[in-house]
DNA sequence: CTGTTAGCGCCTTCAT
DNA sequence: ATGAAGGCGCTAACAG
C-alpha cells in the first residue's frame, strides 16, 4: 500500500502538502498542487482511513442497528440509510442485533469501538432509561421507529395511531362494519398503538371493536398471520373485513382465508400495513398503509451524521406519516 | 474514550502489558493480568480498533460488495457473510454497487481504503481479466455466484445448469411437454447457463425446446415476468408449464397468467428459482429450486477470511448445488 | 504557501 | 514477566 509519505517523497514535498492536497482544504499553490496530485493518481494513493479516524478522533461510517438485514422491512432500512452516504462519502456499519436487549448494547459497543460518531439505532430491546443513556454519550446517536418522548428530537417515527385510523376508515368507507381485527400477542409497542388507532375509529364511527373479533398472532409473520386467521374462524363469527398487523401477516391470513374457501377480496376483505415487496408479490395484491421506511431512515442517517458533527440539537421533530396504498384486497360493499 | 494508558496508568503498569492482557497473549503474571482485567472492565476500557487496524496493518472487518442490501436475495447474502462473523469478531463492511464496473471497482476501492483483507464479492459488471487482477492484489478477495476458470479456488457459486435441469425434469416427470420458458434478455450469465441446461434436459428427454415457447424478459422482477408471459400469451401457441428464470418473475408470471383467466397451476404449471420469502407468499405457493445464498456467503465469508490469514488457498473446489422445493405451483398431467 | 514537530492509540521488538 | 522505545499513516498546530 502507498502511503503519504511515498507520495511526498516523489513528489518532493511534505508529507502536510499532500494531506492538504488530499482533502483540498488549506492553501496550497496551484502548481504544486497539480504535481502532488499527478503522483497521487500515478500511484493511486488513497489515504488510509483507519490513519484518518485515529487522529481525527472520528471515522466516517455511519453505524446501523436492526435487528436483521435480511428482512425486508429493515433491508428497505439499510438501503434508506445508506443511500444518505452518497453524497458524503460515509460508510455504512451493519449490527444485526435480533436476539435480546444484550446483543443491542453489543453492537452499539462495536460500533462505538470503530470511533462511529453516527449511529442509527432500531431498538426493540431496551428501555428508555437505558436509550436515554446511551443518548447521553452519543451525540450523533439517532433512534428510529421509536418514540422516546424525553429524547423526540432525537427520535425519527411513524404515525401508527394515525395509520391505524386511515386504514379503518378506508374499510368504513367501504361499508364494512363487521372488521375483524389481528394484533401481534407480544408487547409490540407498535402493535399496541395501532390497535388503539383502530379502536378510535372504529368508535368514532359508531362501530366499536367488537373483541370476538380481535386476535393476536404469534409471530410478525405469515405464519402468524394464519395462525391467528385460523383462530378467528374457529370461532364462527362473521365479519367482511381483516384488519391486519402488517403485511407478512395479511399475506398469511390471505393464504388461510383461502384455505378456507374465503376469497380475498369477494368474501373478504383484507388491509396490511407496511407496503413491502409482499404487498405486491401477493395475489390479489394488498391493499396496505406505505411505511416511508426508505424515506425515514434516510433522514435518521443524514440527522445522525448532521448531530455528531453539529452538537447542537435541532428543535425539530422528526414524524413521518403513512399513506394508504390502494390495490386489490379491499371490496366496497354494496 | 478511556484508553489503554488511562488503564496502564490506573493498573499501575505499563501499556504493553495492558495490551498483552487486552490480546490474551504473550506472557503476563497471573495475579497481574487479574488486576489489569479488573481495572479493564471498570474503566469499560474497549480497545481503539481503528489504531489497532493502523498498526497491525489490517482490520477485523469483512468487506461485501453486492448490487444493493435491499434486495432479498442480496439481504440473504448479507446475512450469511455476517453469521459467519459470529465466532470471529469481525464486523460485517456492506459496499453497494449496483450501478456499473466503475461503481464496483469503487466500492472494492473504499474497503481496500479500510483495510479490509477479507472481502467477498458479488459482481456483475466487472469482467474476467479485472477480476484476476483484483484478485492478484487481495489474497483474501473471494468470488461469490461467479465462476471464474482461472481462479475456481477463490469462486464459490450455483450450479445453475443442475439446477435448471433439475427444474426441467421435474415438469417433465409430472407429464408436461409443452414447456414454455422465460429467461432474461440481458446478457445474464446466469441466466445463459440456466438456459443451456433447459435445453439440455428437454432434448435428452426427446422434447427439445419449441423455441415459439421462448420468451425473454426486460428486467428480472415481477414486472419483467408480467411483461414475458404477456408476449407469450399473445403468440397464442399452447403450453401447459412456464419455467422461469427467478422468484420474482415467476410471481409476475403468476399475476399475468391469472389477469388473463389461466390458473395455476390447473391451467398452467410454474416453476421458479432462489426459493425467496416471495415464493411462499404467492398463492398458489410456488414450487421452485432452492438457492442456498445464505450458506453459500457464509462460506464465502469463512474463505475469504481464511485466505487474508494464511496465504495458501486450500486447492478445494466451492460448488453448491440447488435442489427442488416442491410446494402447489406444478400439477401434475393426467 | 510550505515544512517541521507532535502526537492520535495501539502493538512489537528489545532490553531488563 | 514486565517496561521502554519506536513507529503504523495521517493530521494539526506552529513556524517560517
Amino acid at each position: 500500500m502507498v502511503t503519504i509519505k511515498d507520495v511526498a517523497r516523489v513528489a518532493g514535498v511534505s508529507t502536510s502538502t499532500v494531506s492538504r492536497v488530499v482533502r483540498k482544504q488549506g492553501k496550497v499553490g496551484k502548481a504544486c498542487r497539480a504535481r502532488v496530485q499527478k503522483v497521487i493518481d500515478d500511484l493511486g494513493y488513497k489515504p488510509n482511513i483507519n490513519a484518518q479516524a485515529l487522529v481525527s478522533k472520528k471515522s466516517d461510517s455511519l453505524g446501523i442497528v436492526i435487528p436483521q438485514v435480511s428482512m425486508p422491512f429493515f433491508g428497505a432500512l439499510a438501503r434508506g440509510a445508506e443511500e444518505s452516504t452518497k453524497d458524503n462519502h460515509f460508510k455504512v456499519l451493519i449490527s444485526n442485533a435480533l436476539a435480546d436487549e444484550q446483543a443491542e448494547l453489543d453492537a452499539i459497543d462495536s460500533l462505538l469501538q470503530h470511533r462511529c460518531t453516527a449511529i442509527v439505532f432500531h431498538s426493540i430491546h431496551c428501555s428508555n432509561e437505558q436509550l436515554i443513556e446511551l443518548a447521553e454519550k452519543i451525540p450523533g446517536l439517532v433512534f428510529i421507529n421509536r418514540l422516546i418522548p424525553q429524547l423526540a428530537h432525537r427520535c425519527v417515527w411513524l404515525d401508527n395511531n394515525l395509520g391505524a385510523q386511515e386504514a379503518t376508515k378506508f374499510l368504513l368507507a367501504n361499508g364494512h362494519e363487521n372488521i375483524a381485527v389481528v394484533t401481534r400477542e407480544d408487547q409490540n409497542p407498535d402493535a399496541i398503538v395501532r390497535l388503539e388507532g383502530i379502536r378510535t375509529a372504529l368508535s368514532t364511527a359508531g362501530f366499536p371493536l367488537n373483541e370476538d373479533l380481535l386476535v393476536g398472532a404469534q409471530t410478525a409473520d405469515m405464519d402468524g398471520g394464519r395462525g391467528a386467521v385460523k383462530a378467528l374462524l374457529a370461532r364462527k363469527h362473521t365479519f367482511s373485513a381483516l384488519l391486519v398487523y402488517n403485511d407478512n401477516m395479511a399475506v398469511g391470513a390471505v393464504h388461510e382465508l383461502s384455505a378456507n374457501g374465503l376469497k380475498v377480496p369477494e368474501d373478504v376483505s383484507v388491509i396490511g400495513f407496511d407496503d413491502l415487496l409482499i404487498a405486491k408479490a401477493c395475489l390479489p395484491q394488498l391493499t396496505t398503509m406505505h411505511y416511508p421506511i426508505e424515506e425515514m431512515a434516510q433522514y435518521a442517517a443524514n440527522l445522525a451524521i448532521e448531530l455528531s458533527e453539529n452538537q447542537k440539537e435541532a428543535g425539530r421533530t422528526h414524524l413521518f406519516i403513512p399513506h394508504l396504498v390502494t390495490r386489490d384486497s379491499v371490496i366496497k360493499l354494496a
